[in-house]
DNA sequence: TTCTAAGCGAGACGGTACGTCCCGTCTTGAC
DNA sequence: GTCAAGACGGGACGTACCGTCTCGCTTAGAA
């Protein structure tokens, strides 16, 4: 439940050194190249940039990757792990709410907010990426906000009968989709706005 | 408020009766093509295939249209038009709801959600047609909510304070995060808990 | 028995004027391109570089040529056009003795002969290729041949027992194969040898 | 004379055991890969099929081989070293014309004739190979036959005034040109047709 | 025994060409 | 002016080999 590395591209672990050794370096510069593109370009994200910006060749990015968004998600993914940590102190309202903030942060910030858009944009178009999307970035993130919804339904905070994955797509859906479509302003105080609009339907009584 | 038929693809009101008319038959069946190849293939969309289905040729295509999900926006909007009229009997709260089980009811059949997934990929893809989908599908969707919350706050049924876009978010951004990127079911019942978990933060008090 | 012109990529005759029409000078472009890089360059003939070289797009090549191959073949049949033109006076063996002559200059050339090696490299390698090379370049020459043998078995002037066919490759084949394998001197004077030496086996008793 | 083993691949003279010693049943088992493959599928001769059929590593040919077309040659040279052997007793024509069906008789046979034809199509495109199959392949077999012409033109059986390479292209290259080109059909009788037509350029007076 | 040179398999990597697909533009004739 | 047909340039795709390289393991004579 830690780690979390990536979607594949790691040397396999039952080939344990034989022929030459993948380059460590380079597999950086590919992701790093990769980030950099989805966030300063637009959208338009395919192998042949990459390798160029890379300095790879394209050959080797097919050998590892099936799709340079598949690619963009194992960068995002080595460079977003910190977003996972969350404090377990407080009142899980506290926590629910420090998470929102946090969303909200980690997506209106160019570089990891434009490769999220770019990211989005192959799960819609490729059923694939869509699947890593989801279970390497989207679920990981809603499982914490359940297990802070749990606790807190456990303790009597929360209401009992809530349906927590209503809750979460209420809470975090709003800043995806201005990131995504409406591109409305998405700050601090948006999340804050959200949560307050939110948090009267999870109390009891 | 009344108009809306359309993004582009209509007769240019300058070019009055010179030359051959414009076959208004052919025009049907381009969007026809266009929303059941959006329907049952994937989010593949492009003038090619289209124009093969409609039996028409990709140059009628590129003289209406500038790209194959302003095509399909037009279809869709032709197709929906009906998704704009709302009672305006009852109490605004009833209104809203009801407003958002029609959104869950159209995003959530097949005719529409299915193409409204390729027009939003297509959003993402191309500044363009975002700018377009939010003006002539997602905009005028809001504007009536936000019709709706204006008027139950000058009566007093709502607080005076809410932040209207946000409500609507809140409201309605999660349907279209089911629909495109989580996928988790997507039904009447659906409506009617994210109506329950938003509506306590509208109430005054 | 008079045009052989080509082997494919002409307008098809069904098509008459429909659509954009041919630009005949690429066509030109193309073919001029292909008979020099083969000239001078070495056997690697690819589309690749034939496009660039005629300031084409590749695109274009696939759409008339199944291969670099044909492509060159079309371009050699209409340089070569004349080769085919023969006397029709004189004795039997004047004139095959002169067909002889001809082939050895025709392949000694470097503007033909490179390419021909090309030609025959490709026949060697492709089933289609090879078909074609046989169909429009060895067969025609053959029969121009074979005709002369016939008329001189009419007239007595040579045995009625000759193997037409064998006497052509032992006249011919000679050529080719200093040509295409071992690359001895390949003058006229060898094709005289040549001639001297299979004459004999011509003659009646 | 006798020799003839391989154009390269055998251990270096120069390093005298020392290091692992090569194996020699791998070296079998890579020439039977080469000639199996290039008897049963076409002319695609590379390394990398070579290798997986051999079951050895593709590394292992780059050791000892430049190029796929080599190899093969080295195991064409193995197994038709039987080939050169000659009689040396009859009338120098009866000599000559047996080495003639041999002739026939070796490029007809699909596993000789259809690996020449991947060596030839080599020789075409590349020209080391080219080298080396005149080398080790056609010369060895030329100069038997001019050794047979020259007895032929001391005993006075023959004309004086020959030219070797021209009888022996006009008795060979025909063979040849039907394997690789024409296909016409290659027997035995050809091979007499052949000789009965090139045997009276042969006889004195 | 240890050392060391070579054989060998595995596999990473850069590279080139391939053949295909779709795009957007254009040119033509017919209506 | 609309429409169908189709040529053309262009870009990216995914694949297949190629030739080179860097490893670790093995083999066997030499120190």
């Amino acid at each position: 439940m830690l780690n979390t590395m990536s979607t594949s591209a790691h040397p396999r672990p039952g080939s344990r050194t034989r022929g030459r050794p993948r380059d460590p370096e380079l597999r950086e510069r590919i992701l790093d190249a990769a980030a950099t593109l989805a966030m300063t370009a637009g959208i338009e994200l395919g192998f042949e940039r990459i390798a160029q910006e890379a300095g790879a060749s394209r050959t080797t990015l097919y050998r590892w990757w099936d799709s340079p968004q598949e690619l963009l998600l194992d960068a995002m993914l080595e460079r977003t792990r910190w977003s996972l940590d969350h404090d377990s102190e407080g009142t899980a309202a506290a926590r629910l709410r420090a998470q929102v903030i946090d969303a909200v942060e980690i997506l209106s910030a160019p570089d990891t907010g434009r490769p999220l858009r770019a990211l989005a944009a192959g799960a819609l178009t490729n059923e694939k990426v869509r699947a890593s999307f989801i279970e390497h970035w989207l679920e990981p993130r809603r499982a914490v906000a359940a297990r802070i919804l749990e606790d807190g339904m456990i303790t009597g905070e929360f209401r009992q009968d809530l349906d927590v994955e209503a809750v979460i797509d209420a809470l975090f859906s709003p800043i995806y989709h201005r990131l995504l479509l409406t591109r409305m302003p998405l700050g601090r105080s948006f999340g804050e706005t959200l949560w307050n609009l939110v948090e009267p339907g999870l109390s009891p009584s």
